[in-house]
This record gives C-alpha cells, structure tokens and sequence, in this order.
DNA sequence: AATGAATGAGGGTTCATTCAT
DNA sequence: TATGAATGAACCCTCATTCAT
C-alpha cells in the first residue's frame, strides 16, 4: 500500500492550498499542513525546499499559463477595447478554472516573493495599453488618475466575475451587459473630456 | 514630569496605527507598538485590555462616525442616483480624512473581528439600497450579480479616489468625471436590460 | 525570594561559557544553557539578544581589556625583546586570569564573528612587530616563513603557560627558563642566518 | 555502466574529505556529502556503516602508517636530539604527504572518538621519550612543564612546517635553520637548569 | 546496490500575555 | 501606573539514520 511520491507531493499542494487560502502564507503553520497531509515536518523536505517552495509550487504553473494566455489575446485585441468580449471571456475562464491560485497570488502571498503582484499586474501590465487605447480613442491624452480608476474598476469586475460563483453561462451573459456599461460610459466621457478642452 | 495617561494612549494609538499599517493586525509586533511608544509591554495592559482592544480603539470611531454620516447621506440620495455628486464627495471627504483608519478596517484587519468588513459593507450596508435604486429606474427586478458587480467596481473606485493621493480638487473632478462614466453606463444598460424581454 | 536581573544575567553567562566550552558555539544548545540557569528560552531573551550576544557578552570584555593591556606594554617593548620578561609575564597574568575567555576564544568561536581571532591576533596583531624585530636584530631581511614559525612556537608556548595549569610562581620561572631558550636560540639562528649570506 | 563499489567507495571518501574539512566532523552533512558524490543518504549506508565511520575510513590508514614510519624513526633517534634532522625530515614528509588527514584528525575530529587526538599524541607517543631525553642530557630529572612546553612548540613547529604551504626545499631549509634554534636554546638551557642546582 | 520517503528529535527564535514588584 | 522577567507554545527548518521497494 505504498504512497506514491507523485501522491504525496499533490497531497501536500492540496493541504498546502487549503491552509494558505484559509490563513495566509505567513499564518499557515507547515506543522498543519503536513499533518493534514499525514506525514511529518520532516518528510516534508523530501518534497519541498520550503515553506515558499510549497507556495510557488501552487502558483507558478498558473503564472506561467496565464501569460500564455495573455500573449495570444493581447495581440489581436490592442487596436479595440469594445470588441474584446470574446477575448474577456477566455481570460475569465481560464481565471475560473485556477481561481484558487489567483486568490493565493492576490490575497495570501504576503510574505513571498508574490507579495504585490496584483499592484504589479495593474500598474506594470495592464496599464500602459489602457493608457494607450483612452489617448487614441480621445485623441487626447486622458487624465492618467482617470484611466487609473476604471481601469482598477475593469479589475474589480473581473475579480467579480470570477469568485461570484458564477456559472459559465451566467458569466457570458454578464460580460456582455457589462461590456455595454462598460463602453456606453466609456465614449461619454471621452465626449465629456473633449468637451472640456 | 509625570506623562499624562491620555498622552499614553495616543502614543500607544499611534504607534499602533503605524505598526498595522506597515505589518497588518497580526503581523505587527506589540513589542515593537510598545517600544515606539516609549514604554514597556506590560505598560500597555494599563491602557488596553489586549492587541485587538488597541486595533478596536483606533477604528471603532471612525466606522461610528462613518455610520452617522452615511444615514444623513442616506436620507437624501434614496431617489436619486445621478444627483448624488454633493454626497459622494461628502463621503468621499469623510474618508479621506480617516483613510488610515479606513485601510486598516480593510486591508490590515485580519485576525480581528472587523475582518471581512469590507464584505459586510458591501453586501448588508450598500447592497438593499442599490438593488433599489436599479430596480426603480429599471421597472423591473435587475439581475442582483449585475448589480453587485457594478457596486463592487463602485466601491472600487472610491477606493482609487482616497487611496490615490489626489488633492481635494482633483477628487472632486474625478468624481464629476467618473459620475458621467457611470450614468451613461447606467442609463444604457437599463435600455439593453428592457429590450431584452 | 526575587532573583534580581543582574543575578539572572550572571546565572546565563555563567551557564553559556560552561556549555561553549564543553560544545563550542554552534553545537552548544540554548535550551541546555537555559536549563542549568533555571529559566525557559523565552526569558533568555529578555536578557540577551541572541545566541551570539550571549557569547560576545562573555568575550568582548576581556578582548577590550586585553587591548588597552598589550598596548601599554608594547609602547615599553618595541625596542628590546630579550627584556620583555616582565612584559611578558604582565600578559600571560592577564590571559591566566581570563582564561576560559581565552579558550572561547580561540577554540570555540567558531560560528561566531570571532572565528579566526588567533589567527588574525599571530597574523595581524603579533607578526608584523616580529619580523621588524627579527630584521633590526639580523640587520637585514630575515626569511617570514622563519620568523612565523617561531612567532607560533612562542604562541604555543603562551598557551601552555596559561592553561598549563601552574600557579603564578612556576609560571613566573619558566617564563625566565624559557626566556634563555628563546633568547640563545634566537642569537644563534641570527648568527647562522648571516653566515649564509 | 555499472560504477564499481571501489570508485563509490572513493567518490564518498572524497567528498567526505572535502566536507570534513570544511566544516568539522558534526557540521558536516551527511547530505551534502553524499549528494557531491552523487548518491544518495540511502546508499551511502551499503558502504559505510555510518558517519563515523566514514571518518575513521578517512584517517585510520594515516594513522596505522604514521605508527609505522614513527617506531622505525624512534629506533634510531632515541639517542641524540640534536642529530635528527634527517629523521624530522621522514616525519614532515610523510605529514605533508597526508597532510588533509592530519588536519582531520587535528582540528575537524570533534564529536568523534579522534577528539582529542592531538593532546594524546603529545602527552602519550612523545612526551615520554621526549622527557627522557631532557633528563639524560641534563644529567638530571628536568621540570616536567618546562619539558612539555618545548614539546608543545615544537609541534606547533612541525605544524607550521605541514601546513605553512612550502615546497620540500623550503622545508628542508627551514628545518635546518629551526634545529640550529632549538639546539642552541636547548643548550643553553640546560646550562642554566645546572647552575641552579 | 540503490532509492528516497519517513522518522523524531532537536536547532534558534518570536510571540501575546501575565504578574510580582 | 509602570516595570520587565517569565511563560509556554509555536514558528520554520535540519539532522543522521532506517527501510520497504
């Protein structure tokens, strides 16, 4: 009846995840973690280098995956912002199905080297298009402070949209109604702002 | 040259506020608030009945002066959504002014019982009166997970506009401008939502 | 019955050099050295920083007396090291009165920021004095590999003086006997030495 | 492909070698040693029953050959210190030839039954004969301390000369010049030990 | 001969809280 | 009111060794 090292090893992720979703990478014992996977602190080193090995371990697969995803939608959707429902979607299906691992990387990564990553995703990743995409459909450069609050709106949905429980239907639907929000205020502010000049 | 208690404890609020700030409620050392502070641990029990007592203390005067204020918002703004301008600033303003306290009730409580109170305000506190207010200018029941989506980015983007370090000046225009995005995102998808029966 | 702090302070240092000494630094155990001083580790701390604080508490003292010690005796020397028999015995006085500091020291430091301290105290400290002694004596350039051998056998010599165990009357004789080895053999190397040339 | 037990054997010895040296017998890790041969813990027990053991594998045929080469030095010797040159030469050699196992034996034996093996050496193997010799040269019995304290630097000459880096033609140089040292001081001492009589 | 998972005790350190003074 | 020593459990991690495979 011998364990596998494959077993043990998705035994420890699983009881990894579990603990650092409920507590946080720094308030998560390992002595509980292991004992929830029912081996020692120990044997846990014949595993993990660490405590944050553990953690990249459950996070760095999706990371990785996620940029993928990224790269292929970002280079059909610079030139439009209103069309991108179809490319929203999959971003969204891919964050349900690892929605777990991004709630560890925004919500429990503090005192890893994730801590701050999704400050970094907005500010580093997400933003410069954005930027981009209100200067050339304004034909103006727009106020950054403003971009920088819908943007983190856009965020605010997304993360909505993915821990609401949400069926993929539902989620369909949603994307679209708030696509049409989203777009309607989105040309009358442009108005608005170039009214202003 | 004996301190006078009340001095005491607004060193000890301080460095306290400081400490959760920079470390969160659980993370922060009350060591280290003591030390600040110019006094000895044991010293502190004389002011505080414990660590959470210290993190109770510098919130719970803010989230009752916040109450007061948002019931004489409240009273106002029932019927209107779009006029709502005067008393989002009012809010806004408010905390702005308490946005250390604010941060700590939402980012560094954890381990408190005032953790998850974000969630709280959102749902049980803002939730009942938004679901209203879309209902009404609907005619009909609106899909409640559009609705919390849309005051979850609502919240979000009064959290951008304390957080985001702008000028009074500034978040008044931001709020105008954001005002705009929101009503013609509003008012539009109201329409789309009506066609669709 | 309260046991003062200093009292406390001195039961540590007290228990620390007994297990350096017995373990050297790293293999010694702070639990065992808490144990025999009566207290948990937890109050370890409110005492002493730290492992290594523990250690340095025992040690700088004598280094820094030691210091103001040898440089009051090398302002009297530098010119005459056949007569440093009075010097000579100055310092091994103050090293056998020091000598457990000694042994911590020079063989259970390692792990600490002392490792290395004889070797940098022949090496640094002691040899350069040598050789410029050896020179003037020569008259010319006497051969480093030479001068250090030596400079480790009178090293040696010192330590069997202080941890020889012999009261201060059979040290203060065999430092004179061994004075007259030195010193006839040191002569009649020099001779040698320049017959070569 | 199979690697034979011997190269194991070897590979392991090495690594261990390396090890021991660099850290000491106890802060040494087993892990390490194995993993810079290449196997594993697991394995390493097919080849030696232990740590120790590994480390008496390292530093017992040193040992046994020293024993060797040193009755078949002493039988010579025993009569005249003073002519030994040629004999302190075999012994030197032979030290630097294993000058790695020598260290191990001398300053990395801690937690194994090697500990203390130096002190054993001098006090045991050579003081006896060393005494002796004293004694019938000065036609008396001489002060043991004074007896080991030239032993003591003595060794601490031998140990300069092993580990001091020096090719053969130094040390055979070096060797020469030190006898002249000791001779003379041996001399002359024994002088004065007369004289006060 | 080799693997590598598991053990179980131990390492130094930090913590909020208590309490005699 | 203030002190600061003490508690006692918890933290992550390392170790030499064992043993079923």
């Amino acid at each position: 009846m011998a364990r596998i090292a494959q077993n043990i090893r998705e035994l420890l992720l699983s009881s990894g995840k579990e603990q650092f979703l409920a507590y946080g990478f720094e308030k998560a014992s390992l002595r509980t973690i292991c004992k929830k996977a029912g081996l020692t602190t120990g044997a846990f080193y014949n595993h993990f280098s660490g405590k944050e090995d553990l953690f990249s371990s459950l996070v760095d697969p999706m990371i990785k995956g996620f940029q993928e995803m990224y790269q292929s939608v970002i280079s059909q959707e610079l030139a439009d912002l209103t069309t991108g429902v179809e490319n929203e979607l999959t971003s969204i299906t891919y964050a349900i199905k690892h929605k777990d691992e991004f709630r560890l990387l925004f919500e429990c990564s503090n005192g890893t080297k994730y801590e701050g990553f999704k400050e970094h995703l907005i500010h580093e990743v997400f933003y410069p298009g954005y930027q981009e995409v209100f200067d050339r459909y304004a034909g103006r450069h727009v106020n950054p402070a403003l971009v920088q609050i819908i943007l983190h709106m856009k965020f605010e949905e997304y993360m909505e949209l993915i821990y609401g429980g949400y069926t993929m239907e539902e989620v369909k639907k949603l994307i679209i109604q708030l696509a049409v929000f989203s777009e309607a205020g989105f040309h009358r502010l442009l108005e608005e702002v170039n009214k202003e000049s």
